[in-house]
DNA sequence: CTGTAGACTCAGGTCGACT
DNA sequence: TAGTCGACCTGAGTCTACA
């Protein structure tokens, strides 16, 4: 699996056990929708600061955030 | 202090407790010599997979190296 | 509410050369 | 060994609009 649908997987577990919207999400993050409909889908990867708000909003530390995706990468290498 | 400040500071720690050049890190990390002399000095931000490639590297989980900059964060708001 | 597409800007990342 | 410069190219992230 690779790194970028690992962490699309990620977030779109966490924001959905928050009860959030792609578009809330976006909103109080400062990105764009159609940018973490794009994350979520593997088909974009987020650079540091994103991993920071991102994280910050669904009330994780990056780290954890990290931690996941990683995780979810040694599931299916 | 901002992320990329952050992330760079840890960067540059942990490559010298490893008695790395940038150089030797650059090429096993499949990056260029220059991007991470950047990097360190916070002028640049790493991408997810960036940060997973050199974690890889100082053989640290990615979550760590996260958890370290956050950390340095923290310090100097 | 989400996926998608096109067009755009700017920063991630490379490369060669010089200090 | 590390910093820097300039040119370059790709991809992160935005925006509008439509299904």
């Amino acid at each position: 699996m690779r790194p970028e649908e690992a962490f699309g997987k990620v977030l779109r577990e966490l924001r959905r056990k928050r009860g959030l919207s792609q578009e809330k999400l976006a909103l109080e993050a400062d990105l764009d929708r159609t940018f973490i409909s794009l994350l979520e889908r593997g088909l974009r990867q987020p650079s540091f600061s994103t991993i920071l708000e991102i994280s910050k909003i669904l009330g994780v530390p990056a780290a954890h955030l990290v931690e996941l995706a990683e995780a979810e990468m040694k599931k299916a290498p």
